[in-house]
DNA sequence: GTCTATAAGATGATAGAC
DNA sequence: GTCTATCATCTTATAGAC
């Protein structure tokens, strides 16, 4: 099962979870791998086509091991639980560095664009359901869609990786003021009737002044 | 006033700012400025210091031009309005994707690393006091502090923005889905003396339950 | 300051021996 | 399947004429 394809497979996935990515070379790679450069092509075409594999390969692997956490969650302090370790976790295994290096080179490569929509789709579809059931009962759900809820959870998760990259102490401190508001949504699930009349009204009040775009 | 130098930082803005980033070499900047290639080293010594001085005027007059809109605000819904225009702005203008390239391109280039912690660090410093002058007569002044907030919205804008390079549909939703939860927060304050009372109580429940990492 | 020419090396990819 | 050798091209950067 230690083949050349896996091999490759495994060096391709490192050299952009490390800091490199830009560095992430037919020749870089093969060398950390331990084999030929000219295998690169033979196993797989292209590099963008082996690095697309490592991150597909990556990315199943990765939602995999958290489904049957997802499936446990039945309230938002849950969720945030399970988001936190999440966090923790992919990052330092550095899977969301490979991410943020995969949307950022995505611009210019095709190959690597489609790796991209397929992680974080992948992503989506994990969380969205969470999302939904949680909110289900929350009068947050009359304000919120879960999808989008989803995306833009994701959206922030890179941002803050590649964030963490240039101010380690910065990227913590939003970390925290970020969970710290979640306790704020906590807060209107148990405040009921007052809170969910209070919200009506505003939600009317905000969407008669200020119609959505488009 | 447009001699070599600024249509050099004027390229390699451009350069960054659109698709191409991983293409923003030497040659190419040089032809898009319609300059010799070689003068980029005269007058700049590296490719990275040539980007990082365009990156740094490019941020230098985005954060002038919004200071007298951030100083005007005194209110979370206008701080949002002000957080949308300027979303949309920067990013028909190209620089969140300048920025993203230039976090993701950190890792490598300790030049650029610096350019984007000078960067972060520029717009931290024109939101932080807007936050905090927001949030000053709010309930929510006691479970976040204005400096990691600030940082948040800086790291998820920059998440957005890469996000958009892949699904763009997803983005969208995520921001609408996020501009609705500010109805949140507005909702909070005018609740008064009993959200007040319930955060207060809540905030000990979770404080006391789970205690703040190191 | 600006140019040409060029060094010195990395890159993706292929041909062909084994 | 794996290797060596190689191509053509791109890269940053410099030397030196003008």
């Amino acid at each position: 099962m230690t083949d050349t394809r896996t091999k490759l497979l495994d060096a391709a996935a490192d050299a952009l979870r490390e800091h490199e990515a830009a560095q992430a070379s037919a020749r870089t790679i093969a060398g950390r791998a331990g084999v030929n450069q000219a295998l690169i092509f033979y196993h797989f075409g292209t590099v963008s086509e082996l690095i697309e594999a490592a991150c597909h390969r990556a990315v199943d692997e990765a939602a995999d091991h958290y489904r049957e956490q997802f499936d446990r969650v039945t309230s938002l302090p849950g969720l945030l639980d399970v988001g936190r370790e999440l966090h923790q976790r992919e990052r330092s295994v550095g899977n969301v560095a490979m991410m943020a290096h995969l949307m950022s080179g995505a611009g210019n490569d095709p190959i690597l664009a489609s790796a991209a929509r397929y992680a974080m789709s992948r992503w989506n579809a994990e969380i969205e359901p969470v999302v939904a059931r949680v909110l289900r009962d929350s009068p947050l759900a009359e304000i919120t869609d879960s999808a989008g809820l989803a995306c833009a959870v994701s959206a922030s998760f890179i941002g803050l990786e590649l964030y963490e990259g240039v101010d380690p102490e910065g990227a913590a401190n939003a970390l925290d003021s970020l969970e710290r508001l979640g306790v704020l949504v906590d807060v209107f699930d148990d405040l009921g009737p007052i809170a969910r009349r209070a919200l009506r009204s505003k939600l009317k009040a905000v969407r008669a002044t200020e119609p959505r775009r488009a």
